[in-house]
DNA sequence: GATTGCAGTGCATTTTTTGCACCACCTGCT
DNA sequence: AGCAGGTGGTGCAAAAAATGCACTGCAATC
């Protein structure tokens, strides 16, 4: 979109807060990178970068013009989705802010049954928690955010909502894998890994030990759950996931769907830890390109199908 | 707006349906005009326009593009606006489509009181009946339209309005000019002006007299009630009129802001034809620029002092 | 069938954008 | 104090893009 360079350049200044790191970024030479900011400055009549010895940084014309611009940027996508989907194929490009629990089983299932339908549509995966994901969706890096945790921003808009409850996943041979449920003053010397602080199963364990403490053996906190799962091979421990990131569960507690190893999820009583919720989000006030829509609409129904706990 | 020239020229190409003319206007050659065009739809990857042998027109992906046109440009003075906003001076420009009732005494008053106040922003106002005025809306051609008819579209979002009997306007001479109210019988063989078939006031007049039919001489038909106004200088008559654009009413009926002529208003009987409503509107879900706004709330503060059939 | 009005094309020209070399400035370190 | 190493900004020549002119082909109309 040749017609839209210029804003470009700006947004990309705007995130790098430097003209010779942007210009890099884009291949140009500072200078003219300079010259057209000067220019775009000099037609909007007033300057949108505050000049400090170590680079430039929005002020707050600045801060609105960069948002507007975002905003034509979505807009634009968002039509150029609408008119490729008059002549039948859906193209388009849908970015997705998710936290890591549905990134495992959910979302790459999703995304590759709507591919099958249409392959012309393109996806961007981002992981990260829930205030990053609620960044994206106000900066429009991201479409979509599915957020396990509680919403803080006002200009985040909820389109559906699951309840799921925390479960502790051990190796079948555990002392606690034939509970049905699991306590935490059963978690008394276990050894345990830990999701990071950023996670929403980690602030909900936290705020649940807060009251009922256990004398837990945390020997590892990791932000990969990948990780925590192949640690298992190696060293008896358990550490905590939800439904939707472990796939099938059996009656039994097993868990089918992962691989060849026998691990077991047992969910955390209530009582202790009361159930999350799963928050499928895009930025209030916006239409979605239909390509995303679509797929939040999509993903809405599946999850209906599989889960009775889902909202709105 | 140099990043804004090859969209401002779709949009006068969609507006003319020809390259040619849109060239002439843009005071560019129809050539240069034609491979931007080209250039832009090869951007997109579909053509905008049919080109038929008298000229071009938009297709269905050509609609939705101009439309987005359009509202980038709305968005644009929208954001610098608020961006001039900031240094406290208010700037921009208002386009106000109205029917020729508000435009006569009301809106040029409030004009003048806002500009006495903001003298940076500028107007731009567009005489048009109902279908037009939200036409206009629709095409970002107008952020406010002033409406005195039922409102049609269901893109428009109504931000107040005022209920508003029609009057008798005559000559204080009249048969007439004592009655508290006039009956659609009175009007018998009195020779009357109307306003031409498109005004709020004529259609409700007409699907008045569709009931009782009274056997007016109606002697002239015109779009201009300043003309009917003059004429009954040199003929006795009399035409019809709402409040608002007669300014201030004494107790006898007499028009006292209007000139020296003596001239008197005189309310239809509602049971004739019932009080119409003038609707201030903006197209639903769109921000308007900060100096649009602030001039519809003033508008709509102004009115509610004045009148007391101000509503929402 | 000639004419008129239309969009599109090749090529020379003009305008705009870009890149290079360089300046002035500030910060943090030696 | 002085010197890197970083920043944004400027003059000038080269490269790239947009423009205008003369022209083509096409369809409707008179």
């Amino acid at each position: 979109m040749r017609f839209m360079t210029s804003l470009k350049f700006i947004d990309v200044v705007a995130r790098e807060k430097s003209i010779r790191k942007a210009a890099e970024k884009l291949a140009i030479t500072s200078t003219a990178l300079n010259r057209r900011i000067l220019q775009i400055e000099e037609e909007i009549g007033q300057p949108l970068f505050e000049r400090l010895p170590s680079g430039v940084r929005l002020n707050t014309a600045g801060e609105i013009f960069v948002q507007h611009i975002r905003a034509q940027f979505a807009e634009l996508s968002r039509v150029q989705s609408q008119i490729a989907d008059l002549s039948g194929i859906r193209r388009g490009h849908v970015k997705i802010a998710s936290s890591a629990d549905a990134l495992r089983q959910f979302l790459p299932e999703s995304i590759a049954s709507y591919r099958a339908e249409h392959p012309a549509v393109s996806f961007d995966l981002a992981r990260c928690y829930g205030e990053e994901a609620e960044a994206r969706l106000f900066s429009l890096d991201a479409d979509i955010a599915l957020i396990f945790a509680p919403i803080q921003a006002a200009h985040v808009h909820v389109a559906a909502t699951l309840r799921q409850n925390i479960h502790a996943v051990m190796p079948a041979e555990s002392p606690l894998a034939d509970r049905k449920t699991i306590r935490l003053r059963d978690l008394n010397d276990q050894r345990v890994l830990l999701p990071t602080a950023a996670s929403g199963i980690r602030q909900m364990m936290d705020s649940a030990l807060l009251r009922r403490s256990a004398e837990m053996d945390v020997i590892l906190e990791s932000d990969s759950f990948e990780f925590m799962q192949n640690f298992l091979r190696h060293e008896h421990a358990m550490f905590f996931q939800i439904p939707i990131a472990l796939g099938p569960i059996d009656e039994n507690g097993l868990i089918t769907g992962i691989d060849n190893r026998e691990l077991v999820a047992r969910p955390l009583d209530p009582a202790d830890v009361p159930a999350g919720t799963l928050h499928l989000c895009h930025l209030k006030g916006r239409v979605l390109p239909v390509a995303a829509a679509k797929f939040l609409d999509g993903v809405i129904t599946e999850l209906r199908g599989r889960f009775d706990e889902v909202d709105q």
